[in-house]
DNA sequence: TTGGGTCATTGATAATCCACAATAGATAAT
DNA sequence: ATTATCTATTGTGGATTATCAATGACCCAA
């Protein structure tokens, strides 16, 4: 951790009550009198793509928010590969693991710019033997991971090449109502989707040939949504 | 529901104070008197292999505790590919989801004959509410499910077929001190791993005719550990 | 401006796996 | 005993993907 503390850019303490996205957020339930028995402070920071947040044993002593971003957790197998198992987006918690583990069981890094919280995994604890909400809020939590596991397992392992890059880029395009997504490194992709970095280059670059997408600027393609889903499931 | 109710072989009501495996249970924290607000009952069921505990989509009524067998949990895509996502033994909770979600989210079906318990989630949901213990039980079976989700992106869609199967037969035979494992049918066993059912074929022929596995009785093999390991990891 | 570095793209070839088909083995029903 | 059915196995050819290698685009620092 002491690492990131260097690099990060602290924004300041935050200021919960004027959060943006306090509904949405694992504190949603939490009143000004539980933030008041948090003595330890909780700060907002900003990170570049690429930054680490935690290493897989670190001792998970913090949790995060995320405020805006994407981030990846990362795992690897005994001979090294390494495999994304999950992309973290805003109002999901980084760390989830550290309510009921003594270390993280992934790498956390970030694939975007990325702004979030971080807060003590000793306040999450203690607010939640006392506080339902927040108790069923971690729960829920734990369910949308799940979920999320679920549908990487069947979206982005099974079938061809060309299907997995589609659905991929169907998922991250989804919540936007522009139809365009930001991507990150083709061995990213890769590492998503278990196949190579040159068969992710590969299908993103014939798709753009095909314009199936169009790079309006760097990394960022606008989607064509319908002929994605074709592609995607037929 | 009903027609599994109609097919099940009823065992009797549980006797949750003599069960053998009270203590790695979800109700493991719960006292006498927390079973007697339990009104509705607890029913012990055995099933066969191929028979489905429940469907995606039905009402999430009930919750399950596994005695004994193997449970796969079963997802679809739009095209009707089949992905199993998980495996549950001894101990395990099917339908977990029921706390939170009205419907279930997977199709459960035994994969080995199976015995169970079977409560109400009306239960579940109660008692979390007064007992801090059947929390905290629940958020860790979560957590547990969610770490085998993980280890499923990692080991069973990364690597070769054959590497692949070699993984899922150590995780098989994984704690069982002699070492053996019970197989189910090649269908299945690709749909774990995001492989066809011929190539599934192939890959355990070829592993018993290298006698890395040796057919013992039908369907149970003797693993060769440590040769496996070798191909599960090179 | 130049050189080094990183990453995306593309090419060529080999390995792997899928799709389809046929056979064999086991089980259950008649 | 015979037939039907289901599943596992094996064969073959083709499609897909991995691997190795080369090139090009871009950025950064000297």
């Amino acid at each position: 951790m002491s690492k990131i503390l260097l690099k990060q850019a602290w924004q300041g303490v935050a200021n919960c009550s004027q959060c943006s996205i306090r509904q949405s957020v694992l504190f949603a339930g939490l009143s000004e009198k539980d933030f008041e028995t948090i003595h330890k402070p909780i700060n907002q920071f900003q990170i570049k793509a690429g930054d680490k947040i935690y290493s897989m044993g670190d001792d998970a002593t913090c949790m995060f928010t995320l405020r805006s971003g994407l981030v990846k957790l990362v795992q690897y197998l005994p001979d090294g590969t390494q495999r994304i198992v999950r992309l973290l987006r805003t109002a999901d918690v980084v760390g989830l693991e550290a309510t009921l583990s003594p270390t993280y069981k992934h790498d956390a890094i970030a694939l975007h710019d990325t702004e979030m919280c971080r807060y003590p995994t000793s306040a999450t604890k203690e607010l939640s033997k006392t506080n339902p909400t927040l108790h069923q809020e971690l729960m829920s939590r734990w369910e949308h991971a799940l979920n999320d596991a679920d549908t990487w397992a069947t979206e982005f392992s099974t079938g061809t090449a060309k299907q997995r890059v589609s659905r991929l880029l169907l998922m991250l395009s989804k919540d936007n109502p522009a139809n365009n997504c930001t991507l990150f490194s083709r061995e990213d992709i890769g590492a998503i989707l278990s196949i190579t970095t040159e068969t992710a280059s590969r299908m993103i670059a014939e798709f753009k040939r095909q314009h199936l997408i169009v790079e309006t600027s760097f990394n960022v393609f606008l989607c064509d949504v319908d002929r994605l889903e074709e592609v995607a499931y037929d």
